[in-house]
DNA sequence: CTAGTTGCAAATCATTTGCACTTGC
DNA sequence: GCAAGTGCAAATGATTTGCAACTAG
C-alpha cells in the first residue's frame, strides 16, 4: 500500500498514528471527519494514540496538502483527501450528513469575481445549508 | 431613530446594551465585526457592558434575524446587519479585510444544485480567500 | 411587581502546547 | 544516537452558563 510513500514524499516519518489516520481516511465511507472522529475509531481499533496527536498529524496532513480542512457552521472543522477533484458542499443542518457537488459555471463565475477585484484567489469554499432528502 | 421600534418587533425589551450594541452595529464603516470588536468599542465609549452580554445580545439579535453571523476560516465569528441584501464574501487572509459581492449567476446555480439534490436550502455561504490588492 | 436582563466568575468545547519519554532511520 | 514524534496533562481562546443583583414595562 502506498501509504508509507505518501508520507515519504510529504517529508513526514512513517509513524503508526499517521499511517492509522491515513488509513481511515482512506478507508471511511464518509469522507468528512472531525479530529474526535478519526480518534473514536482509533480507539475502536485499540490503537493507543492520543487525541493531540491526531491534531498535530491533522495538521501537518493539511500543510503537505494530503488533505483539506473544512470549517461548517457547527464550531468544529472536518478533514477529507485532497486526491479528488475540488468540489463543493451541501451540508444538512439536522443530521450532519454532507454531499458533494461541483459546478463549473459556478468555479467560473469566482474567478471572475476574484479578478474583478483584484484578489489574488487562494482558496474558496461554496456551503450550502439545509435539510437533506431523509430530514426535511 | 428607530433602533427601539427594532428591538421591539423582535421582541426584545429596549435595554441599553441592545441599543448600544445595535448603533455600533449601524454606525461602523466596517460591516463585519466580532463580538470582541463591538466590546472594545462599547468600552472606548466608557460603556459598563460585558463581554458575556455581547455574546447573549448577538446571539439573540441573530435569532432575531436583525444580524447574522459568518464563520470565516480565521476560528472566530463576526456579525453583520441583515437589512442589506444578500451577498458573498472575498476575505483576505493576510489582512482580515473583508469585500461583499453578489453574482446572480452563482445564485441560480446554487438554487439547482440544491433541488437536484432534493435539499430543501436554507443557507448558503461562498468565501473566496485570497490576498487583497494591497497585500498580494 | 416580576419576568427578562445583566455582570461577573466559573464552566465548556475544540484545539494547542510544554515536557519528559519513545521511536524511526 | 539523536532529532523527530508521541502521550499526557495543563494551557488556550472563543464562547456559554450559573447565579445573585438589577431594571423595563
Amino acid at each position: 500500500m502506498g501509504d508509507s510513500r505518501q508520507l515519504k514524499e510529504a517529508g513526514l516519518k512513517i509513524t503508526m498514528p499517521r499511517l492509522k489516520i491515513l488509513e481511515i481516511l482512506e478507508k471511511s465511507n464518509d469522507h468528512h471527519l472531525s479530529a474526535e472522529d478519526i480518534y473514536r475509531v482509533l480507539l475502536d481499533m485499540g490503537e493507543d494514540i492520543g487525541l493531540a496527536t491526531v491534531y498535530r498529524v491533522l495538521t501537518q496532513f493539511v500543510e503537505a496538502g494530503l488533505i483539506n480542512r473544512h470549517n461548517f457552521e457547527d464550531g468544529y472543522s472536518v478533514y477529507e483527501l485532497t486526491n479528488e477533484e475540488h468540489h463543493d458542499h451541501l451540508v444538512c443542518v439536522k443530521c450532519g450528513r454532507v454531499e458533494e457537488f461541483m459546478d463549473e459555471v459556478i468555479e467560473q463565475h469566482q474567478k471572475m469575481i476574484a479578478e474583478r477585484a483584484n484578489f489574488l484567489m487562494i482558496d474558496h469554499s461554496l456551503n450550502i445549508y439545509g435539510l437533506c432528502p431523509s430530514c426535511r
